[in-house]
DNA sequence: TTAGCATATTCAAATATATGTATGTATAAA
DNA sequence: TTTATACATACATATATTTGAATATGCTAA
C-alpha cells in the first residue's frame, strides 16, 4: 500500500498548528507558560504589554488548535499548555537554527 | 542573571521559522524532500499540481528561512532539506495531535 | 438587584501573505 | 550566435491576519 505523498488533511492540520504557534506574541504566551502554568488574561497581557483584545484574541487561536486550555477560576479564566511537548517544538526549532 | 521571558530576536527567528513551515504546500515540498532527497523545481511544481512560479516563491521562502538549500545542477536548480529535524518538527507536530 | 472586574466578541483599518500572469535571467546544446 | 529549457522575479489582485477601539458577556461580592 503506497503512501501518497500528498495528504491533505493531515497537511492543513499541521500547518494549522504551526501558524497558530508561528507568531511572536502567541510563543511569547507559549513560553511564559512554560515557566509559570497557569496565567489568567490579565497577566498575560500586562506582561507583554500589549491590548487586553489582541490577548484574547491569540489566546483563542492557541485555545481553538488544540495548543492551550483553559479553565474558570471566579473571575478569572486561567490558561495553560495543552502538551508540554509544544514547549519541546519551540527549543527544536531554536535548536535547529545553530546549523 | 535572570532569564528574559521574552527575548524578541529569538522569538522572530522562531516564528519566521514556524511561519515559514506553516503553510500546506510547503509542508508539502519538506515531506517531499524528505522522501527524495534532491529534487529539481519542475519535479516539485510538477508534482504538487501548482504554478513554477508559486512553487519558485515557496521555495524561496524555505531557502530564505534557512530551511532548505539549493545547488545548481547543469540547467537545473536542485533543493534539498539543510537541517534533517526539521522533518522531525512536522512529525512531532503531528504527534502532539493525537493527544 | 446592582456595581465592577475579567474576559470575549465585533468591527474597521492596516498590514502581510498567496496566487497567477508576464517577463527576465542563466545555462546548455546545436 | 541562436534556441530551448529551467528557474527567478515583478507586479497586480485576492485573501488572510493583526491590531485597537468599542461593546458585550460572565462572574462575584455587596
Amino acid at each position: 500500500m503506497k503512501k501518497s505523498v500528498l495528504d491533505v488533511v493531515k497537511l492543513e492540520a499541521a500547518a494549522g498548528k504551526l501558524r497558530a504557534i508561528a507568531h511572536p506574541m502567541r510563543i511569547a504566551i507559549i513560553d511564559m507558560l512554560n515557566d509559570e502554568p497557569k496565567m489568567n488574561v490579565t497577566k498575560i497581557y500586562t506582561k507583554l504589554g500589549i491590548e487586553q483584545a489582541s490577548a484574547s484574541h491569540h489566546l483563542n487561536i492557541l485555545k481553538t488548535k488544540g495548543l492551550l486550555v483553559s479553565k474558570r477560576d471566579g473571575k478569572k479564566i486561567l490558561y495553560s499548555i495543552k502538551d508540554a511537548a509544544l514547549s519541546e517544538i519551540i527549543d527544536c526549532i531554536n535548536r535547529c537554527s545553530d546549523y
